[in-house]
This record gives C-alpha cells, structure tokens and sequence, in this order.
DNA sequence: CGCTTTGCTACAAATAATGTAGCGTACTGC
DNA sequence: GCAGTACGCTACATTATTTGTAGCAAAGCG
C-alpha cells in the first residue's frame, strides 16, 4: 500500500471541493478510525494494548490508520511509548461522544 | 459480497461485546457511509443525485451502504422514489453535525 | 547476556471498492 | 402504442485495501 503520506487536508478521494469535512469524513470513514479514537477516549495505549482494544485488528491497518490520524493531528505518540489524543484529537472525540447516547438508544 | 443482511446490532467485525456503540462504530466506519448520511442532511436524494453528491462513487458500494444504512433503520427509501433519513437517522446527523464546526476549525 | 515489551514492517491470501455497462420498471410526451 | 428518459439496482473484471501471521530492531530489565 503506497505510504500516502500528505498533507493535513488530503483530498477525501476525489473531493477536492476544498470543504474540510469532506477530508474528515473521508478519513473518519476508513476502517478502525473511529475506533481507535474512540479506545484513546480515556487514556493514552500501547500499539499492542490498542490492538487487543480492537479485537485484534491486523497491525497493518492499524499502524496505517495510526500514522493517518497523527498526520491528521488528532493522535500523538507519547516519549514513554504509547499512543494518545493530542488536544485536537480529544476535541474531535467530544464532538462525536454523543455517539454513545445514540447507540445505546438505537440498539434495538 | 456477501449481502450480510442482519439484525440491527449486527456484530461489529467480531465485537460482540454487547456494546452497541461498536457497533455503530463499525457500520459508519465503512468507506462512503458518513458521508451519505451527510449528503442526506437536508433532504432526500435520488440513488442518482446521490451519486452525483458523493463524487461519482461507484454504485455498487453506494448500494451496499444504502442497504446496510436502511437495515440500521437510518435511511428509508421513499415511496415516491428518493433516499431520505429516517426519523432516527436525522438524529444520528445531528449527533456528529458538530463535526463541520470542527472541521472547519481543522482544516490547517 | 537472556527475556520481555515496544513500535513497526513484510507478504501472501482474502475481501471490499472502483469503473463501466446495462437490466427491468415506471413515467412522461406524442 | 411507442420513443425518450429517469429510477433503483445488479454484473463483473480490475484494482485497492484488509486480514492474518510472522518477525524485525531498539529499549528496558534482571
């Protein structure tokens, strides 16, 4: 899989329509993202804690993802080891924490 | 692909912790999903319109997503023809509506 | 030094997405 | 009735991404 690393804003696959949310939807909706910023919500992990977090995903991904999201500047990896939200990162977690509410509700 | 239909509160690649939010978490983690939701916002769409919307992606996920989507019970398909939101869906959208604020406080 | 854990990578196999074409069913206007 | 058009939706070969398993180099520790 090419690196694609990038700028903060890259292109969500083609929409160039310059309007943020697209870059941040595009990347929110990429497997494990949400996830894994949901398993930082409190409190920073290992890569391998993070991976038993998330039912074993293959590290692959998730390094990929990891590296996405701290390009994205919501992930950071801590001096001591492990992975945490940056500030920005716990901003971005707030804004969807609702989530949680929500599905609880939906279950159904 | 497998059509996968299924209940609600379909496993979320192998969480079944019971937690619904994994759930969640995993169906809007799916490439295109957020962002039909997000073209939803503010009224229904043709299937047509709504490829337009998501820059041209291709039909055969797009349908996959509107199925899993409608099985969630967040997209409804209306009887005049057109893609909509369920009442539940339009919570959902408002539940990470906050994401374009953050977004655009983002961008960078 | 041996043992363990860290972040991270390789790589083949499996799975999902893309792009293009087109089907069957309406609904027009004529 | 019969073209013309738009609808939801599907087929299918190509390409991209994910999975699963193994393992590396660096760092910490006894």
């Amino acid at each position: 899989m090419a690196k694609q690393a990038g700028s903060r804003t890259r292109n969500a696959r083609g929409s160039r329509t310059g309007r943020p949310i697209m870059a941040l939807l595009d990347l929110l909706g990429r497997r494990w993202s949400l996830r894994i910023l949901w398993e930082l919500r409190d409190g920073p992990l290992t890569s391998r804690a993070l991976r038993g977090a998330c039912d074993e995903a293959s590290p692959t991904v998730l390094q990929a993802r990891l590296t996405e999201l701290r390009e994205a500047g919501f992930v950071e990896l801590g001096d001591g080891g492990g992975y945490g939200l940056t500030p920005l990162g716990r901003d971005l977690c707030e804004t969807f924490m609702p989530l949680h509410r929500f599905a609880e509700r939906w279950k159904v």
